[in-house]
RNA sequence: GGGCGAAUAGCUCAGUUGGUUAGAGCACCUGCCUUACACGCAGGGUGUCGGGGGUUCGAGUCCCUCUUCGCCCACCA
């Protein structure tokens, strides 16, 4: 890069043309590609470290929330890759049946016309040229926010090879029994046209109303049966009232038969344990083919299933239901001829009351119309063998899910697990592989058949279905890595991942069922952790949406602020599983700290390069101990403890892999137990350890901010202005200091940090392809096995700084007036003395090491109990002084009160810890001494 | 209906196994263009830790209870 002298930069980082060309640099040297002979699972030196992206819908645009999934993401795969894993960030998009073929469909609507107009081959190839043409564009966006993704392994779930891997599954599946037809009453979307899992109609508040309708008796119209119900469109289908067989109120009824008014048809009371006496009335019509529990008691008595609501929506004689829809309803919409059945009973009396009843009805997922059950042949995979070993995974912490509670939630939801609908009445997506010839002949095939594997008949037939999007989603971790070939060189090298980053709503549509086919088709769990954040909201906590037009686009933001500006704000902003509020009408505000953040560090480093100049530095490490003075020792000290604090905040990256553990006596699974035993768990002390993010960042920020540019960089502003052997110790502590800042910060900040660390002195010396983003994690001194001169003693300096700075803001003397200082002269008072350049220049204040004179003063005690005085003849009356003192002196004395009734309490010095209770101690006698002499100086001064 | 969680500064949140005078960022107030940064510097905490009770030498932290809010699941028509 030329660049301009440190001199010329400007006062700003100029995030919008350096941030192309940093991507471009990285992307040319490769960096972000992950190499599978590296890893130690293919005989190299590197942990593999691998995180799968949730793959957004492949016409997906980007939005805040991928904003902040995606930032987390590179966090993570940036900080492995500096600390010398293979790091692999694999990329791609989910083809998303439902959701692709939605837009597709509305995308024909405007030229006139539906699917069925152009045939189902035809809106395929539209659909693939829909998704060729606009498809991936959130790919080029996440690039942007510098996303860090292997883009050579750039994934999709409807390519050859996954289509080959969802066809293996469903075949294993099949072959294993797992996986059958079944005849009952699922969700169905009358817009979609298809059906859904359990999962995809979600639960909706909503008033409705419960209709309360009399059914006579058939042979005495005066006695008869009131039911309850919100859908009184059902009753065309209704077969059967049933009641509880114990209810006394209707036992005589039970077998007689009904009339039900509108349609005139006749039918049972019958007795079943299902109904709950205490709702309602107590009785219940039984429509078997549009109520999933209906449809139970209807098995359960034979009872017919006639289907009176098309798949549309709209009243109609579908099956078995000759006869039973009255014209005057023909055809009409549901909800239509909800109100038109409701005047209907009014007119004919039926109607005893209409109640206003609050419950929930399931919605869409994709399109928010409100899902009919219906009554219809799906396929289904049978979940409990394969929920098994995932719930065993979460309980034994081979997986752990952070935040915790959401390992709760899991569980629960497994431990209740019901069978899944994979079946789609779709056109986008994958077909599911099973023929049938016309000898009604069913099965499975891998390969497109060409004849009925029982008969060998040549006519067969393709369901037409596809899979649910899920299907191919829930082998994402294997399919992706080249499964079902197990040879694969990325399913041996990347298989099993790390960490998934994703939000808490996919958790059963997606993450469970990763683990589930995880075990199911390689033995182990696809990830040892989940990171589960939180949801961008508004100020109003509303979650961020096109249609409530509170949303953020995070590529307005890095056009505004840089991409550094984003992912610094959001990433410092979230706490473990915590939303993040961000205010939609005021980005300045929102992304202040990012924005301000960001030319905060490139001012420090700007600052460093003007003054710290080109010519190389020496190794930190090459600078005698000696030589170091006060304030280098002690950056080097916060160095450390920042490391050690970004480190603890990122915790383990993996599962140590354990000794194998002694087989417990009795197991006599020995090859069965192998595979999944050498998969490691998390210890208990570990489980909830690390991943948090916000204080990763917060670490990094307080040292390079308040420590580094607060303290240090002042500190040595004179000792680099005079050219000789100190100022050469200062800029190699300082160049040093900086660089590890800079490798610190640059998961978060990765723009900028490259920009900087690219411009260091010395960089000529390095590979013309050194990045920061490829280079070393910083390790402390300790853990480096160097030793560590003790850098506290300037803790003192600063504490005098402080106290100077302090005193005059309290007496209000300016900041340009210049004070001194008087210090009884005291061995204690050394880094005093070597200081007091500093002092005199951050707090304008002259030390003198003497006895101060009489007269007013004000006085500061430092941590190590030397005390400081300032005159104040001429600056500030006594009377305020002596209300200062009076002040303190009260508080203390109260406090020093509850302290020795603390120490004079038996039961406390007793049964408290001795270190407490010494602690304790020494603060009584700090205190105390403290005391006493406030008092010496209100008698003084105040008389 | 079942399960889970939360309530700490104006806002968003930290607060590790109970142990100094409860913290951070943003916002706010005061003063500063001090040879990098006003997107900055220096100073300032504005709090009955939701209410009540209990355990303890000691409670923001543990237990009970009440209040409020949120999340997940569910076959009450």
């Amino acid at each position: 890069m030329s660049d301009p002298a440190p001199s010329d930069l400007p006062t700003h980082f100029d995030f919008s043309t350096s941030e192309t060309a940093l991507n471009d640099a990285w992307e040319r040297a490769g960096v972000f590609r992950a190499r599978a002979e590296r890893t130690t699972r293919a005989g190299g030196d590197r942990d593999p470290f691998t995180i799968l992206i949730p793959p957004p819908n492949v016409t997906a645009v980007l939005h805040v929330g991928h904003g902040l999934n995606n930032t987390v993401q590179d966090v993570l795969i940036r900080w492995r890759r500096m600390a010398g894993d293979e790091a692999l960030w694999l990329p791609g998009t989910d083809h998303a049946g439902i959701a692709t073929q939605n837009v597709v469909e509305k995308l024909i609507a405007k030229e006139g016309r539906t699917r069925f107009d152009i045939g189902r081959e035809a809106f395929v190839a539209r659909t693939e040229e829909f998704v060729a043409e606009t498809g991936g564009l959130i790919l080029k966006q996440l690039r942007a926010i510098g996303a860090s993704a292997d883009w050579s392994r750039t994934a999709y779930t409807f390519t050859p090879q996954l289509s080959l891997a969802v066809r293996e599954a469903f075949v294993r599946l099949y072959e294993r029994g797992l996986v059958y037809r079944g005849h009952r009453v699922i969700h169905w979307c009358p817009r979609c046209l298809t059906s859904l899992s359990d999962e995809e109609a979600e639960f909706h508040d909503a008033v409705g109303k419960l209709y309360h309708v009399r059914y006579p008796l058939a042979d005495d119209a005066t006695r008869g049966i009131t039911i309850a119900t919100t859908r009184p469109e059902t009753m065309l289908a209704d077969v059967a009232v049933a009641v509880h067989p114990d209810d006394e109120r209707y036992r005589d009824l039970v077998g007689k038969q009904l009339r039900m008014p509108v349609t005139g048809i006749l039918i049972p009371v019958i007795a079943d344990a299902y109904v709950d006496k205490d709702f309602g009335t107590g009785a219940l019509k039984i429509t078997p083919a549009h109520d999933a529990n209906d449809f139970e008691v209807g098995k359960r008595h034979g009872l017919a299933m006639p289907v009176t609501i098309t798949a549309d929506g709209n009243i109609g004689e579908v099956a078995d239901a000759g006869g039973r829809v009255p014209a005057g309803l023909m055809g009409l919409d549901r909800f239509e001829a909800r109100d038109r059945i409701a005047e209907a009973l009014k007119d004919e009396g039926a109607l005893v009351k209409v109640d206003v009843h609050p419950h929930s009805i399931r919605r869409c997922y994709r399109c928010n119309t409100v899902v009919e059950p219906r009554l219809s042949d799906q396929w289904f995979v049978k979940m409990a063998p394969l929920a098994e070993p995932a719930l065993a995974a979460v309980k034994d912490g081979t997986v752990r899910l952070l935040p915790e509670k959401w390992e709760k939630v899991y569980i629960n939801w497994l431990e209740g697990i019901r069978d899944w609908n994979i079946s789609r009445q779709l056109w986008w997506g994958h077909r599911i592989p099973v023929w049938t010839c016309e000898n009604g002949h069913a099965d499975a095939y891998r390969e497109d058949p060409t004849a009925c594997r029982v008969c060998a008949s040549t006519k067969l037939e393709q369901d037409p279905d596809v899979f649910d999007t899920w299907f191919s989603s829930w082998l994402w971790p294997i399919s992706t890595m080249g499964w079902p070939d197990e040879d694969a060189t990325d399913l041996k090298a990347f298989f099993p991942s790390d960490v998934l980053v994703t939000a808490p709503e996919i958790l059963f549509f997606w993450v469970a069922r990763m683990v589930m086919s995880g075990y199911a088709f390689m033995g182990r769990a696809p990830f040892h952790t989940v990171y589960l954040h939180g949801t961008v909201r508004d100020m109003q906590h509303r979650k961020m949406s096109k249609s409530l037009g509170n949303g953020i686009d995070p590529l307005d933001v890095v056009d505004r602020y840089g991409a550094d500006a984003l992912r610094w704000t959001v990433i410092q902003g979230m706490g473990l599983g915590v939303d993040v509020m961000l205010d939609p009408e005021d980005l300045d505000r929102s992304f202040a700290p990012g924005r301000n953040f960001a030319t905060k560090l490139w001012n420090i480093g700007r600052f460093i390069l003007m003054q710290v100049g080109e010519e190389a530095v020496s190794p930190v490490d090459a600078v005698k101990a000696a030589d170091l003075t006060l304030v280098d020792r002690w950056i080097l000290d916060r160095l450390d403890a920042a490391i050690a604090e970004c480190d603890a905040a990122l915790g383990p990256a993996r599962p140590a892999a354990a000794p194998r553990m002694a087989r417990k006596a009795g197991s006599k699974e020995v090859g069965a137990a192998d595979a999944t035993a050498a998969q490691p768990t998390w210890p208990p002390a570990e489980r909830q350890v690390g991943m948090r993010l916000d204080a990763y960042a917060e670490a990094a920020r307080r040292f390079v901010w308040n420590e580094l540019a607060d303290w240090y960089v002042e500190a040595v502003k004179q000792r680099l202005a005079e050219p000789g052997a100190d100022r050469e110790v200062a800029r190699a502590v300082l160049v040093h200091a900086f660089d590890r800042a800079l490798r610190l910060l640059h998961p978060i900040m990765p723009f900028v940090t490259e920009a900087l660390w690219q411009r260091l002195p010395g960089r000529a010396a390095l590979a013309p392809d050194a990045f920061l983003a490829v280079s070393e994690w910083p390790r402390t001194r300790a853990a480096a096995g160097a030793t560590a001169p003790d850098g506290s003693a300037f803790d003192v300096v600063r504490e005098a700084i402080d106290a100077v700075r302090g005193l005059r803001s309290e007496y209000g003397v300016t900041p340009g007036q210049p004070v001194r200082a008087f210090v009884a002269r005291d061995e204690r008072t050394a880094p005093l003395a070597e200081a007091s350049a500093l002092l005199q220049r951050l707090a304008r204040c002259e030390l003198v090491f003497d006895a101060a004179p009489a007269g007013a003063a004000a006085h500061a005690v430092l941590g190590n109990g030397i005390e400081l005085v300032l005159p104040l003849a001429g600056m500030v009356d006594v009377e305020k002084e002596c209300a200062r003192l009076r002040t303190e002196l009260d508080g203390l004395t109260k406090q020093l009160g509850a302290l020795r009734g603390r120490l004079g309490n038996e039961k406390f010095t007793a049964k408290a810890p001795p270190a407490v209770v010494e602690a304790e101690r020494v603060k009584e006698r700090e205190w105390t001494a403290r005391a006493e002499q406030l008092h010496g100086k209100v008698k003084e001064l105040c008389g």
